[in-house]
DNA sequence: GCCGTTTTCGGCCCGACTGTTTTCAGTCG
């Protein structure tokens, strides 16, 4: 064994082996336990690698005997004898052939088995000389879907997930929209950008109307509408000029609560829900609930009655992610979440004395006209690698100038702050009696991110121990779609925090999110507090907070997990240093 | 292949759409 597999990787590993025995012809059921435990193992927050060399991987959900010993084979030698055996048997192509729409394993096999069709290029091939047509269920309209798909550029890869905070932008400008027409009875937002989800692939809205046509027509003549695909009485799909799907259903307002429930999701959360619930004889549907044993049809104006008929407390969308939400909710053990208006300041941001783009004043006032009692101003220490260099002369002064801002606000903290940086050795930037004369340090690795699994954890270690480190930024450093997480044993990581009292960061930046959910669940029931910090760079992305309350509330997180949502004395008692 | 208020076997969510069919399988969300 070279080295620890990442969860993600284990996970890809039985993705692909699944989507194997998919295009060999498995039963389905052993296809989808397959995908079940792959995203078990994805969304597991300990490593899955270390479990199976202990023997525990039976522990997660989804995970059996069979798919046990399969993990500890991969995590060995680096293989699953049972995956190079379909590889050897079925080309590695067409598990890019089932990416392109309406090619799923069923047909793409059937295809292989007829025309020796392998690859995209033998695909293109055959739709061109319209030898596809000659295969039993195949026609013109395949062949011309097929040519369209490989024509706008699939290459077999599953599309681009869009950021949260674009889609979240455009979609609650669909939405304004939607409600402003005097059609519109209710109109909400759902899918995964509802549930607050890290990346949507697309948009979904849910819609209640007076008159449906006028609503529909008036959404395909919104400004964000590029192109109408397919529109109807019951909705419409639209692509909007970023290139984004938008999907617009709408029901009688009598179902609305049921249409919501099912488009907000997830499909893990509807599936499971389902699945617990059809054997009490109830079926849940976008349209209703039904009860074999009375024959009754409930159409839920809202989503609490959905969930209070199927005897569960309302689920707030950010848990629904088959993560224990529904035995939760059966047995009224749901937290209760924390929300944005706990939030009591922000301790991470940025002024021109580094790479932020206002001054010690704005983001003050910006910060108190939030809502907020208190904000840190944390610029870069000089080894951050860019931005202004803030030298530790020049702290002093920026600790002068933030003294005189903080002395001319009324019911306001402004805090002396540093985000210094963690250098390799995991020793930061400036000496002890400097740090001291601050309110708050921020401790962040910026560099140096290729350095082994051990040499980074004991780093950041190190950093968690010194006694005037109060918080560790953004854990993992990852950029979501773009950067991976740096190798770091977050189990040490969390056990160091908890031992030491030192807070560990949410970054509420929506290319960050980092701690994520998963970890942030783990580091919270592990006893470390958690700190909610927006990192703005100017006055607007102090906004940038509410991704950062979400990634929490998808942790599970209440109020009291949370460092700020206390007052500034509350909070300080807190740290290491007391 | 997994799992258990159906517990070691027999189940495993629901509905719409599509293109190709004469009654439906496969795909998608």
């Amino acid at each position: 064994m070279a080295r620890t597999l990442k969860n993600s990787e284990i996970a890809d590993a039985f993705e692909e082996l699944a989507t194997l025995y998919e295009l060999d012809g498995a039963v389905l059921y052993r296809v989808v336990a397959y995908r079940t435990a792959a995203k078990s193992i994805r969304e597991s927050g300990v490593s899955v690698a270390q479990m199976a060399a202990q023997g525990q991987a039976e522990q997660l959900s989804g995970i059996g005997k069979t798919i046990a010993e399969k993990i500890a084979a991969l995590v060995e030698t680096g293989s699953i004898p049972a995956a190079d055996k379909l590889k050897a048997r079925i080309p590695a192509g067409l598990v890019a052939i089932t990416n392109i729409p309406g090619l799923g394993p069923k047909r793409t096999r059937l295809l292989y088995e007829e025309l020796r069709i392998e690859s995209l290029e033998d695909l293109r091939r055959a739709a061109e000389d319209q030898r596809l047509r000659t295969v039993q269920g195949f026609g013109a309209k395949a062949e011309e879907k097929v040519l369209t798909a490989l024509a706008a550029g699939a290459d077999g890869r599953p599309r681009i997930r869009t950021l949260l905070s674009s889609a979240l932008a455009l979609g609650e400008e669909l939405v304004e929209g939607l409600r402003d027409h005097e059609a519109s009875l209710r109109v909400e937002l759902a899918g995964s950008a509802r549930r607050w989800a890290e990346t949507c692939k697309d948009l979904d809205i849910v819609a209640a109307a007076t008159d449906p046509a006028a609503l529909v027509e008036a959404f395909t003549r919104l400004p964000a509408i590029d192109e109408v695909v397919t529109s109807g009485e019951a909705g419409a799909k639209a692509l909007t000029h970023r290139g984004l799907t938008v999907d617009l259903r709408i029901v009688a307002q009598e179902s609305f609560g049921n249409l919501l429930q099912h488009f907000t999701g997830s499909a893990r959360h509807n599936e499971a829900l389902r699945t617990k619930v059809v054997k009490r004889g109830l079926h849940v549907s976008e349209y209703s609930v039904t009860d074999d044993a009375t024959g009754a049809v409930h159409r839920c104006t809202t989503e609490e009655e959905v969930y209070e008929l199927l005897g569960m407390a309302y689920i707030e969308p950010e848990l629904r992610e088959n993560r224990g939400e529904l035995d939760a909710a059966s047995s009224g053990e749901l937290p209760e979440l924390l929300t944005l208006a706990d939030i009591r300041g922000d301790l991470h941001c940025h002024t021109t004395a580094s790479d932020g783009r206002d001054s010690i004043e704005q983001m003050a006032r910006a910060a108190q006209e939030r809502g907020y009692g208190y904000v840190a101003i944390t610029d870069h220490s000089a080894t951050h690698g860019f931005g202004n260099h803030v030298t530790p002369d020049e702290l002093k002064r920026q600790i002068e100038r933030i003294r005189a801002v903080d002395a001319a606000m009324e019911d306001f903290r402004v805090l002396a702050g540093t985000e210094t940086n963690v250098l390799p050795d995991g020793s930061v930037d400036y000496k002890d009696d400097l740090l001291a004369e601050l309110d708050w340090v921020v401790a962040s690795v910026h560099t140096s991110f290729g350095i082994g699994e051990n040499e980074m954890t004991d780093r950041m270690v190190a950093a968690i121990e010194h006694p005037l480190v109060d918080v560790i930024g953004h854990p993992t450093g990852r950029l979501i779609g773009r950067r991976e997480p740096y190798a770091v044993d977050l189990g040490r990581v969390i056990e160091a925090a908890a031992r030491t009292h030192t807070f560990l960061e949410i970054n509420a930046n929506p290319n960050r999110r980092d701690l994520d959910d998963v970890h942030a669940r783990v580091a919270a029931r592990a006893g470390v507090t958690i700190l909610i910090d927006s990192d703005a760079h100017g006055t607007e992305t102090l906004a940038n907070m509410r991704f950062g309350v979400a990634t929490a509330r998808r942790a599970w997180l209440s109020a009291a997990d949370v460092a700020n949502t206390r007052s500034w004395d509350d909070l300080r008692a807190l740290r290491p240093r007391g």
